[in-house]
DNA sequence: GCCAACGTTGGC
DNA sequence: GCCAACGTTGGC
């Protein structure tokens, strides 16, 4: 029996990887989150639970698309290539530390979800909200289905 | 187990 | 490019 979806949001830079990019490549690995935290809710997540794309460290950062979970999490490869910038020389295919999920292409939101915009909404989303709490730079974060609601909610309002 | 030093994230 | 906040590392 497959749990309730649960909902995501997953960040990333632009420059290295948009929605743009999502979008042409349909389904991509995850990888190179070096965050335990990040790591342990990509493991708990299941085919089909929703993604909020966000675009960080770019000229408006915000909410840019929508992604689905494609798989469960399995480790990432990056991690036993040392040429790769995410290699990690104390993981070992006996014994990984990082995991990853794929995600899928969903749609493009109708406009993007400025951070801006998002913060001005911080009393309905709560304090549970890991992307707007103070300091928090989680790159993956549980979202729930109150907040997503509300979330997509915005993409139809008026800016 | 403490904590200073260092590296990274990410908004601005 | 700056810098605040955070996570990790490593000496002790």
């Amino acid at each position: 029996m497959a749990a309730r979806k649960r909902y995501w949001l997953m960040k990333s830079e632009p420059g290295d990887f948009s929605i743009d990019d999502l979008a042409r490549v349909g389904t991509e690995p995850w990888t190179g989150v070096r965050n335990y935290q990040a790591r342990n809710y990509m493991r708990q997540m299941q085919v089909g639970d929703g993604v909020l794309f966000y675009h960080s460290n770019c000229e408006v950062p915000g909410i840019y698309g929508l992604g689905e979970v494609a798989s469960a999490a399995y480790p990432d490869k990056t991690q036993f290539d040392p040429k790769s910038k995410y290699h990690d020389e104390k993981a070992t295919r006996e014994q990984p530390r990082w995991d990853l999920v794929d995600v899928r292409y969903d749609r493009h939101l109708a406009r993007p979800l400025p951070l801006d915009e998002i913060r001005a909404h911080a009393d309905a989303l709560g304090e549970d909200f890991a992307l707007i709490r103070k300091g928090s730079r989680l790159s993956v974060l549980p979202v729930s289905a109150a907040q997503w609601k509300l979330l997509l909610s915005l993409e139809k309002a008026k800016p």
